[in-house]
RNA sequence: GUGGGUGUAGCUCAGCUGGUAGAGCACUAGGUUGUGGUCCUGGGGGUCGCGGGUUCAAGCCCCGUCACUCACCCCA
């Protein structure tokens, strides 16, 4: 038996990381006035299909979508955005604050290809702010970006970001890459091609070379802004640099979910091969009114937890020592009786504390000890009970002391707690 | 979904032109009767991913399959 493709068991000995980033996020993101949403895993196979975009690959060919017993179509969600939009009408909450700032983290699921840094189920950490249209609530996302990876150390990432416009300004845009493509048709590629009415913008974002050079001057949607957009990515750009972000503009930066408007951005990483988007995010003002709601402006991002973790890995090497701030070991069935209820004490008390109740000798007891790197010893066997004179060792000093069973317990927590 | 690479002990790998498996690390037990991290000695562990085929004989050859991996693709 094993695991099925794509999925994993994350062990304890990669734990550390993902809690220190767990930690971090929930730290940073409250501090930044962002509140945790929990929403299902499963959802009706139609909201995906709806906000994601019917022709995406990932409502095409990457969801896990399935009848349940009643025949209701159901999907195991590939992103979170969807459904927390949906919450959101459903509850209503535009009616008892219009400004609303969520975050979540948990698995996704899409059906592609494992890779590196690609696995059919992932973790995403995801913010987003609804009901705000300022520019600086953009700026402020990516802002939050860099501080959680400056504070979980991170280096060698880039910003990208890019503009796709609004409904106003698409249409031309869209009309003048068609022409473009139109004229280098012969020199695009199969896929380039079938794009071409499915979902043109896709074509700029084609990484074979053939297409990319034939494509070097397309049309960029930045060069089809209307004003307002024009001036809503100039206030996300000037306060940026303001804050001293690096960024590029890039414009072939296309967002693969159908629901993007303007401000799309992602943070790239180079550590990890061919995925080297570690988080991605855009603006979204007409998915509320499309899913239902009254019209809202939103925005908001997702980090690839796993691909986080893994540029961690590779970035600090500071290897988690693992610590135990006691081992006891008893010798004998009546010292092993007496250790069991000090270590279940002691552990009461927040000390670390392990005992091995196998019945192994005292080498390989300390040997144990040593390997889980306990910081005292406890070494209580027939004599020392006898002589009420139980051994305490330092494993640093390998200074031993003896204490009476009487006031063990206080005793080790003051030298311990110390 | 497409293409390339890999799959031998828990881990990292070796195994020559086919003759039924090895190292290091890890684990475990000892090194005189109850004290760790170094050192020495011994020990346990492998249906050689799985299933077929060729052969007197396959870990080594062939086919299939599964998994991992890299790239395409896609995205976080």
């Amino acid at each position: 038996m094993q695991t099925i493709r794509g999925f994993r068991d994350i062990l304890p000995k990669h734990i550390p990381l993902w809690q220190k980033v767990e930690k971090e996020v929930t730290h940073l993101f409250e501090a930044f006035g962002f509140k945790e949403i929990r929403i299902p895993i499963l959802e009706k196979t139609e909201l995906f299909a709806r906000s994601i975009g019917e022709v995406t690959d990932i409502v095409e060919k990457e969801m896990y979508t399935f009848e349940d017993r009643k025949g209701d179509k159901l999907t195991l969600r590939p992103e979170a955005t969807a459904s927390i939009v949906r919450s959101y009408i459903q509850h209503k909450m535009y009616a008892i604050d219009p400004v609303r700032k969520f975050y979540m983290i948990g698995p996704m699921f899409r059906r592609e290809r494992p890779q590196k840094g690609r696995y059919r189920q992932f973790y995403q950490i995801d913010a987003e702010i609804l009901g705000v249209e300022s520019a600086y609530v953009d700026s402020e996302l990516i802002f939050l970006l860099n501080e959680l990876f400056k504070r979980l150390g991170l280096t060698g990432l880039s910003a990208h970001i890019n503009s796709l416009g609004c409904p106003e300004c698409r249409p031309s845009f869209q009309k003048a890459l068609l022409n473009f493509i139109e004229s280098k048709k012969d020199r695009l590629c199969e896929n380039c091609l079938r794009r071409m009415d499915k979902n043109p913008l896709r074509i700029i974002d084609c990484k074979i070379a053939g297409c990319r050079k034939a494509l070097a001057d397309a049309p960029a949607t930045l060069d089809y802004l209307c004003n307002d957009c024009s001036d809503h990515f100039n206030i996300v750009k000037t306060t940026l640099e303001k804050q001293g972000i690096d960024f590029i503009v890039d414009k072939s930066l296309v967002r693969g979910l159908d629901y993007y408007t303007r401000t799309a951005w992602e943070i790239q990483t180079t550590y990890l091969g061919a995925q080297s988007a570690v988080a991605g995010g855009g603006r979204y003002d007409g998915l509320v009114k499309e899913l239902g709601g009254p019209q809202t402006p939103a925005i908001g991002f997702a980090i690839g937890f796993d691909r986080l973790v893994e540029v961690m890995e590779q970035t600090n090497k500071t290897s988690e020592a693992l610590s135990l701030d006691l081992f006891i070991i008893s010798l004998g069935d009546a010292a092993m009786e007496k250790g069991y209820h000090w270590s279940c004490e002691l552990n009461q008390a927040d000390i670390r504390t392990e005992i091995d109740f196998r019945g192994k000798s005292l080498k390989s007891l300390m040997k144990r000890a040593n390997k889980l790197g306990a910081q005292y010893v406890l070494i209580a066997g027939e004599n020392e009970l006898v002589e009420n004179a139980i051994v305490l060792r330092n494993m640093n000093t390998k200074e031993q002391v003896s204490l009476a069973i009487e006031t063990l317990i206080p005793e080790l927590i003051k030298i311990i707690k110390k």
